[in-house]
DNA sequence: ATCGGTGCAAATCCTTTGCATTTCC
DNA sequence: GGAAATGCAAAGGATTTGCACCGAT
């Protein structure tokens, strides 16, 4: 039950500020290569890591996908993400279903340990790979 | 644009029954194993392209996580992610929201190429896991 | 002074892939 | 017969980790 005491770092600090500061949804390594602009001499461990601790403290958001992507913008909002080029796009008018989920939340928050959030995440293609490969996967499903 | 003939192999059927027979959300190791004691000789490569194949095809769904794990219910249903454990659990009774989402994918449909379909993710602690560690990690948020 | 954080490199874990062979239509 | 799928093993890619050193409190 020990809580250790965080320290500040600049290393955090510039991770944290790169993804406040962009509308996109980085990878680990797009992360790793932004702020190494800033700061050369930063690792790929020590931006895993941070990733890993904000998201846990939930300054920021991953996004489970292929591979993760990280959101700093954590007003509720859900995502579309493209099945073809994993690209990742906010979808911000969601206010009405959110309060439903919140009502939902409240209802079965005992059911499960406890429920801190959810995603709301869209799959499909985008119109840049939409001609490309729909014809081969047709699906529709919702889970 | 040339669509090649999809052979059914028993490895298929194994992987798909075996999908449709379980209640949880195994992982792509699991399906492995389980199915290993009905075919001795399949192999890891052959489970990891059959789960590809049958998700593209929606005949099965993949849900990301730290690890993606796959799902042969495929009716409308929502989940719950224990983030200390990864395990997974359904929440079946979301027809009405679900409803909402469909009325939302008709109008927003032709703002993105093609909307497939949506997972709705709840987050939290489990009621096992809860207890161990919810001190270090509280943090409310949606997306 | 302490102990959490960092950088580095190696390790690990999950998943994909090349290739020779087998299987299904 | 020929395309597609398999099994195997190796490769690939993302993420984690051990360790010695550094730096914030």
């Amino acid at each position: 039950m020990k809580r250790s005491i965080e320290k500040n770092t600049c290393q955090k600090k510039a991770i944290l500020d790169f993804l406040k500061s962009v509308k996109t949804h980085p990878t680990a390594e797009e992360v790793y290569r932004s702020v190494k602009e800033k700061l050369p001499q930063i690792s790929r461990g020590t931006v895993y890591r941070n990733l890993n601790l904000l998201a846990d403290k939930g300054e920021i958001l991953e996004i489970f996908s292929k591979v993760s992507h990280y959101d700093g913008y954590i007003s509720p909002h859900a995502h579309f993400v493209c099945r073809e080029c994993d690209k990742i796009f906010d979808i911000s008018d969601v206010r009405e279903e959110y309060d439903a989920m919140n009502k939902f939340i409240e209802m079965k928050g005992r059911v499960f340990g406890k429920i801190q959030g959810c995603h709301l995440i869209f799959y499909g293609f985008c119109r840049r790979c939409k001609n490309k490969t729909l014809q081969n996967k047709r699906t529709i499903n919702f889970i």
